[in-house]
RNA sequence: GUUCCCUUCGUCUAGUGGCCUAGGACGCUGCCCUCUCACGGCGGAAACACGGGUUCGAGUCCCGUAGGGAGCACCA
């Protein structure tokens, strides 16, 4: 029997939850679905300069969004700081640790030095053996923790596989700041640890901490916890996806119309692969996923494929879903407000605008007929289309309108079909014209559809606003 | 600079020594369907970074080279 499965998304709490750390979190949350375990969030605001209240509740907002709601509460790592000294003192008795007095400049000239002669750039431990006696007066020190000199380290990582360093590339890390202080270092090994945490899953920026951690781990008689690193995401150039290069929060994805599945979907599907499957359910991703199907290589964000997929999973959603879930979208493409919406009208037509939009962007502007008022205004296009022949000839549709008194899809097919063929036009000569009348633009669902949501009235209507006698 | 990681169509990927004449998806493109736009259907172009090994046989294993990425803080 081997123990429960427990993950943690960790992120640092100075900005939104961008689009990388969301796929980190849906990995850990995925994994520790499919065996039954538990996925915790943990922030990690020991950087108090850095990090915001703002910052903390967009993350939050952000996984919930996505449907991803940790188990358990929420842990911040600046409440464990008593605890995370505690260890460090612990360290220092067992004699994992010690006290270091070298001053900042004294660091710097030793990293120049390294770098001069292509040493390893860190620490070189001349506090390590040294006799606190020595110690200069008036200078708080910092404590170090006791990396092994000879040998080396091979951590089994789920993702990368067997890695292996030479221990003389790690330096004695710091893990007592000189004012007392835990740093990083330190306390996302204790809080792992007090987590329970089984399966560290995160970015592979932190493969090479993984080394000092995994001492550390072994220095308290911890077991150590399970590692698998999964590449980043670049941009669509390639390079490293970053605030300032296209990284995007996740509410960035929802304001331009995605849809919570279908971003997870294409986020799953960045990194790993289960065969030839591309649409799957949060359900069977939870059944397939593993990590013998993550890739090691970064991949690029592709929003045409994310498009794509986005329309997928519209076309799939129900009507009523989609209806609500516009709402927001009316307000901010046109600024109607929600009560103004004609939630009947967009519920009837939505079989037909959803087959067309692949984003909720798309689909509001697509919805924009039912909801205008008369006298439409006209796009370019339908403005072209509506010369003096073609007003003309609507005129004549609408006589011809005007007599179906039942007004479904069919008899008015079949209304249209005859007058088409009585003026000898094709059809879409007449149904082209008649839908630059009817929506103000030249293209939409299928024009039966559309005069049948729009009702008689309305539509005959707009017809005459049309037509030139 | 140094350490570690990565490298299959433009992009995401399948591929675990013979099933590969390298498969799927997005995108691009030809045709069909058609009242527009989509959707859908049937086709097409398009890749194993390079060089050496190992092997009867290499996209798959090994070594180099090149390119890309990440780390190297009293940040997390």
């Amino acid at each position: 029997m081997t123990k429960p499965v427990v993950t943690r998304f960790a992120p640092s709490p100075t900005g939104f939850l961008h689009i990388g750390g969301a796929r980190t979190a849906l990995f850990c949350w995925l994994y520790a679905r499919h065996h039954g375990g538990q996925y915790l969030l943990r922030i990690e605001d020991t950087d108090r300069k850095r990090s915001t209240d703002e910052a903390t509740a967009a993350i939050v907002e952000g996984l919930d969004w996505l449907g991803l709601q940790p188990d358990g509460d929420i842990v911040y790592q600046s409440h464990n700081l008593d605890r995370h000294t505690e260890v460090a003192k612990a360290l220092l008795d067992s004699g994992n640790a010690y006290y270091c007095y070298c001053s900042k400049e004294e660091l710097a000239e030793m990293r120049e030095n390294a770098r001069a002669e292509g040493r390893p750039i860190g620490y070189d431990g001349r506090w390590r053996d040294r006799d606190p006696a020595e110690a200069p007066v008036g200078v708080d020190p910092v404590v170090r923790f006791k990396a092994p000199k000879e040998g080396s380290t091979t951590i089994h990582d789920l993702v990368q596989g067997e890695v292996t360093v030479s221990n003389k590339e790690l330096d004695d890390m710091i893990i007592l700041r000189a004012d007392g202080t835990p740093t990083y270092m330190l306390s996302v090994v204790v809080d792992d640890h007090d987590m329970g945490i089984t399966h560290i899953i995160r970015g592979d920026d932190h493969l090479n901490n993984a080394f000092r951690q995994y001492h550390l781990f072994g220095a308290m008689g911890w077991d150590v916890p399970e590692f698998a690193h999964i590449s980043l995401i670049h941009g669509a150039d390639g390079a490293k996806l970053s605030k300032r290069h296209g990284a995007l929060g996740v509410d960035a994805y929802r304001d331009m119309g995605y849809l919570p599945d279908a971003l997870k979907n294409y986020l799953v599907k960045l990194g790993w692969g289960h065969g030839d499957d591309e649409i799957f359910s949060t359900e069977q991703a939870i059944e397939w996923f593993d990590f013998d199907g993550v890739v090691k290589s970064p991949a690029r964000f592709d929003f045409t494929k994310l498009e794509h997929i986005n329309g997928t999973y519209m076309r799939e959603s129900a009507d009523d879903y989609l209806t609500e879930a516009l709402s927001p979208f009316i307000l901010a493409e046109f600024g109607i407000d929600e009560a103004e919406i004609p939630k009947d009208k967009l519920l009837a037509a939505m079989p037909g605008l959803k087959e067309r939009a692949k984003t909720l962007v798309e689909l509001a502007k697509s919805a924009l007929f039912l909801i205008a008022k008369r006298p439409l205004d006209l796009d370019e296009k339908a403005q072209k289309l509506l010369h003096s022949d073609a007003r003309e000839m609507l005129a004549r549709v609408l006589t011809a309108l005007d007599l179906v008194s039942d007004w479904s899809a069919e008899s008015l097919d079949a209304a249209l079909r005859t007058f088409s063929e009585a003026e000898q036009l094709k059809f879409g000569k007449v149904a082209q014209p008649l839908r630059a009348a009817l929506c103000g633009t030249t293209t939409s669902p299928g024009i039966f559809d559309v005069l049948q949501v729009l009702g008689r009235e309305e539509s005959l209507a707009r017809i005459a606003d049309q037509t030139m006698k």
